[in-house]
DNA sequence: AGAGCGATGGCCT
DNA sequence: GGCCATCGCTCTA
């Protein structure tokens, strides 16, 4: 029989859905040293008239996995010290992506602790750049696409409630209401 | 060629 | 709550 054998993704057409829709998926990185996994459970969106996205200015070397098709990974480094992990969204070609804020882990705790060098795992990944130090997603791994190589996306938990806030650490376009998390979720990085 | 700065986190008070 | 470490990328000259 013929079953549309769907791949079920969240719909990344729409950067702002995107985010929302990204809530409970789960999200997995297998490496070497093992594979770990959790819920996403804090995003944010940036689109491409968004003047706090990177893609505002046009497409650089830095920011050009934010220009690739939706599912591409786009990983940034910043304060000289950070890595940040996005999925893109929107149409090829125009730079737009979902910052994921924070993970609830779930496989290969013992190993986001100790790449974090933390014993809680509440602040295993509650946060950008502890999220992709936890996962180990650096430079390396800035554009792959999602479910074709070691990222992968699969389903998770349904969000009982939706929280909808402004964004976090930027200076332009601040009153867009584009961060969300999942609502009484211990594993995001602030209320 | 070089200054300025950033979608942050950790430690200090 | 506030400060600062730290460096690649971007923009300007």
């Amino acid at each position: 029989m013929k079953s549309a054998a769907a791949i079920i993704e969240p719909d990344l057409t729409d950067s702002v859905t995107a985010a929302r829709a990204l809530l409970g998926w789960k999200l997995i990185h297998e490496t070497p040293e093992g594979r770990t996994s959790g819920f996403i459970v804090e995003t944010e969106a940036y689109t491409a008239d968004d003047m706090a996205s990177h893609s505002y200015n046009g497409k650089t070397t830095r920011n050009s996995a934010m220009f690739g098709p939706a599912g591409t990974i786009y990983v940034y480094f910043t304060y000289g010290m950070h890595y940040c992990v996005n999925i893109v969204t929107g149409q090829k070609d125009v730079g737009e992506a979902v910052l994921l804020r924070a993970l609830e882990p779930l496989e290969g705790i013992t190993l986001m602790k100790q790449r974090r060098h933390q014993s809680d795992p509440h602040v295993a990944a509650n946060g950008p750049a502890k999220l992709a130090q936890a996962m180990a997603i650096g430079r390396a791994q800035n554009g792959l696409v999602l479910n074709t190589g070691s990222i992968h996306l699969e389903p998770g938990i349904v969000p009982t409630e939706i929280a909808q806030t402004t964004r976090v650490g930027i200076t332009k376009d601040i009153d867009r209401a584009w961060r969300f998390y999942i609502k009484g979720n211990n594993f995001i990085s602030r209320p």
